[in-house]
DNA sequence: CGCCTTTGACCGGCGC
DNA sequence: GCGCCGGTCAAAGGCG
């Protein structure tokens, strides 16, 4: 497969506003830690999608696991505008989503878990909106006690199943219902479908989609012993909006991880839960209210500009290459400007120059 | 040769 | 119980 890159100068563009419902990262390509090897001279030049994610996970909540059981605090969403991120138990959330963009219970979502962040009562799942979320992230660990047994379970299945000759694969205990790993799903539009998010997938399926036109492709972390799968499938009532769902919690650093992520590498002791060095923003918690949603438009040029009023111009950026999506994601929306702390943009500033 | 995608078959959960 | 459907397996083949 071919690894999607951007240009290294990315001219100006519309940053379009997101279409309607959900939340929205535009994207017109992916990258990764593996395709920014050769070229991410700057440290932000190869920071993977995935890593952002963890960035803008960690924006949510220093554990965003935790926020099964604490719906994180965050920003009001910005109506249609929104990048919308769904952690959530139920399979047919991203199916109701792409049917009924705006279902009551995308809604009751809204409400639920954005208007009242702190709200005791948490659904089944919840969405987190404008926080592009992860399950990698050092700072879930902590919580994501399902996700070991999880892990450990499929390991185990695995084992079996491999142990065991053929068809009587899936000999699953019974009596053990399968347990769900938490979910983090998310809209982006991109032409792409398998964002390249700097970790190494492998596809093992791919099913045609109730109502859509568009398959459904399962992914699996190719790392061993990480269980993490990611589904990606295309909204039907939006083919330029792809819904990405991953599940479980990757339990490794990022197979090729960016030089640049040091600047946001952050000793994983001081998180407590870590057993690699993600990144690790928790200046984040400072700077939350500052969030602008993520409204992310590709074009087929992939121009890319944004709208957003306080990130006209960031030092930071200047003549920053654009390996990645997520580079220009941010870029695109001035994000860095709320979630990297001075002194890095200053570093970050000379080197470039 | 290793890694990946494709794809049909299979399995289990769930609703009727 | 049956059928639908989502999810997974694994053989086969492609590609660098």
């Amino acid at each position: 497969m071919a690894n999607m890159r951007f240009p290294d100068e990315i001219p100006p563009s519309v940053f379009g506003g997101g279409g309607g419902g959900g939340s929205i990262f535009d994207m017109a390509g992916t990258s990764s830690c593996e395709a920014s090897g050769g070229g991410g001279d700057k440290w932000w030049g190869s920071l993977g999608f995935m890593d952002l994610l963890g960035i803008h996970q960690d924006f949510v909540a220093p554990s965003l696991f935790d926020s099964f059981n604490h719906p994180p605090i965050l920003p009001p969403p910005s109506s249609a505008e929104l990048a919308a991120v769904f952690h959530h138990h139920d399979d047919t959330l991203l199916n109701k989503l792409n049917t009924n963009n705006n279902t009551k219970q995308q809604q009751q979502l809204h409400q639920g878990s954005l208007s009242s962040p702190v709200a005791s009562t948490v659904p089944e799942y919840s969405e987190v909106l404008n926080n592009p979320a992860t399950p990698n992230s050092s700072s879930i660990s902590s919580s994501s006690n399902e996700v070991t047994a999880n892990d450990e379970q499929n390991k185990a299945g695995d084992h079996d199943d491999v142990d065991k000759t053929k068809k009587p694969l899936k000999l699953k205990k019974k009596n053990q219902k399968r347990q769900r790993e938490p979910r983090f799903a998310f809209m982006t539009k991109s032409e792409i479908d398998h964002l390249d998010d700097g970790y190494r997938w492998r596809k093992y399926g791919q099913k045609a989609v109730k109502n859509s036109p568009y398959p459904r492709s399962y992914y699996r972390c190719t790392t061993a012993g990480c269980g993490v799968k990611k589904r990606v499938e295309r909204s039907s009532d939006d083919p330029t909006t792809v819904v990405t769902t991953y599940e479980g919690q990757h339990t490794h650093p990022c197979p090729i991880m960016p030089r640049g992520t040091i600047g946001f590498a952050m000793d994983s002791s001081s998180f407590g839960s870590s057993s690699f060095v993600v990144p690790q923003p928790h200046f984040l918690h400072q700077h939350q209210q500052q969030l602008q949603p993520y409204i992310y438009t590709s074009s087929p040029s992939l121009n890319i500009t944004t709208t957003s009023s306080n990130s006209n111009h960031h030092p930071l950026l200047n003549g920053f290459n654009y390996p990645n999506s997520s580079a220009l994601a941010l870029r695109d929306h001035g994000l860095l400007q709320d979630i990297v702390p001075t002194p890095m943009r200053r570093e970050a500033k000379g080197e470039d120059e």
